[in-house]
DNA sequence: TTTCAGTCAATATA
DNA sequence: TATATTGACTGAAA
């Protein structure tokens, strides 16, 4: 694992990535974990994705916080202790034993939401057979999620998430290895970054993103757009390291401490519109739909063009399963064997927290008159994000050019 | 309607 | 326990 993680972020690591995700980024760990691992540059973050950095920044801005948050780690730490202890010393010989849970003296009921359906989990047969599909063909047919769903015995709405969730995933990755390849060999293979990129994907994936991490491909090739893009619009980092916004956000809170006060990201609805500073742009950059991903962008354009109603269709779904050597019983294309652990479960409806940019910025709650005012008002709420962003980015580089990758 | 980015939250792993 | 992984979901954009 090369990437950089949570070390390189001591605050967090201090802190804890939960701690520190609930209380400033308003992000659960798993988000903070996400992001610690597989930063983005930050031309590349949606309005949404910036959000936590602007966040952090805003919070970092009052450097009590760090104090404060650090006291509210101790007394954490304390409380726990203190559950432990005292579920220790009174905890009845009998039925105490239920360590793991500290219901001890968590008085509150507990709900026991038991609707909850059990999360699915996909056996590696399961997953390899999904991979041996995507590398086919990244963007199946409905025909051919249908196929695999009944072959691999899954809800079709499973299979269309792997693939949505991987297809994203292995984005990240690849980025991230063009990263760091991009900065350390400037030449380099002659792979060209759209060969490099279809290729890639297919084969790299396997290893990026199930947690086996690869190691920093070799393959990822300067040239590809990706790569350049990133070193022009971040302020290069000769290491060719990536560097996350987290890190950046740190810079600019010591930044922010020493050299102004004054850099107050304060609100106004000053209209940057919809360029950052530089040119650089700004809208969120998504990357082109399946067929028109520009720039060798990311690499699983090239799959992307492939005709949707391909012939293969069913044999990619056919083949895919034939690899798998564990799992015997489904020849007969009949027999579903149900090793599929997995479970279906419905989507325990995620509380979706209230959106921070509202809170945090506290918008006139008079934008209730929604419909019409809805899209000044989002306007309004970019434009300040927007000049939010490009103050920190400001800030930021004026001091440490180097680190500051956003 | 589909894809994507971003996220949650359950679960796995260190 | 803290952190990493990953299936599922939401909302926006095309």
């Amino acid at each position: 694992m090369v990437r950089w993680r949570n070390a390189r972020v001591p605050l967090i690591k201090t802190v804890g990535q939960r701690l520190f995700g609930e209380t400033i980024l308003g992000l659960t760990q798993g988000s903070v974990s996400d992001l610690l691992a597989r930063p983005k540059p930050w031309h590349k973050l949606s309005l949404k994705g910036r959000e936590p950095f602007v966040r952090m920044q805003l919070w970092l801005n009052d450097p009590n916080n760090v104090e404060k948050l650090m006291d509210m780690k101790r007394m954490e730490k304390k409380a726990y202790m203190k559950r432990r202890h005292s579920s220790v010393s009174d905890s009845q010989p009998s039925e105490s034993s239920s360590v793991g849970i500290d219901y001890s003296q968590g008085a509150s009921p507990q709900p026991q939401h038991q609707l909850k359906k059990p999360r699915v989990v996909l056996a590696p047969e399961e997953k390899e057979a999904l991979k041996r599909a995507y590398q086919q063909k990244p963007y199946p047919s409905p025909k051919t999620i249908e196929e695999l769903a009944t072959q691999l015995n899954l809800k079709t709405s499973t299979v269309i998430n792997w693939f949505h969730n991987y297809r994203s995933r292995i984005r990240r990755e690849l980025f991230i290895e063009e990263i760091q390849a991009g900065g350390q060999s400037q030449g380099g293979t002659s792979d060209s970054p759209s060969t490099r990129s279809s290729r890639a994907v297919h084969s790299s994936e396997g290893d990026s993103c199930d947690g086996v991490d690869t190691d920093g491909p070799p393959e990822a090739k300067p040239g590809s757009l990706e790569a350049d893009d990133y070193s022009n619009t971040t302020t290069k980092s000769q290491g060719g390291r990536a560097a996350s916004a987290f890190e950046a956000g740190e810079e600019a809170l010591r930044d922010a401490r020493s050299s102004e006060k004054t850099e107050t990201f304060q609100l106004e609805t000053e209209s940057l519109e919809d360029t950052d500073d530089e040119g650089r742009p700004k809208a969120p950059h998504r990357c082109s739909p399946a067929g028109s991903q520009h720039s060798g962008e990311t690499p699983e354009t090239t799959p992307n063009s492939a005709p949707e109603e391909d012939v293969s269709t069913s044999a990619a779904s056919a083949s895919v399963l034939t690899g798998e050597g564990s799992r015997k019983p489904k020849e007969d294309g009949v027999e579903k064997i149900p090793i599929v652990p997995s479970t279906s479960s419905t989507p325990a409806a995620s509380t979706q927290k209230a959106n921070s940019l509202e809170s945090l910025f506290g918008f006139p709650e008079a934008a209730c008159t929604r419909n019409t005012r809805d899209n000044t008002l989002r306007k309004k709420k970019a434009a300040n994000l927007n000049s939010i962003i490009h103050r920190l980015e400001k800030a930021a580089s004026r001091e440490e050019p180097v680190e500051w990758e956003f």
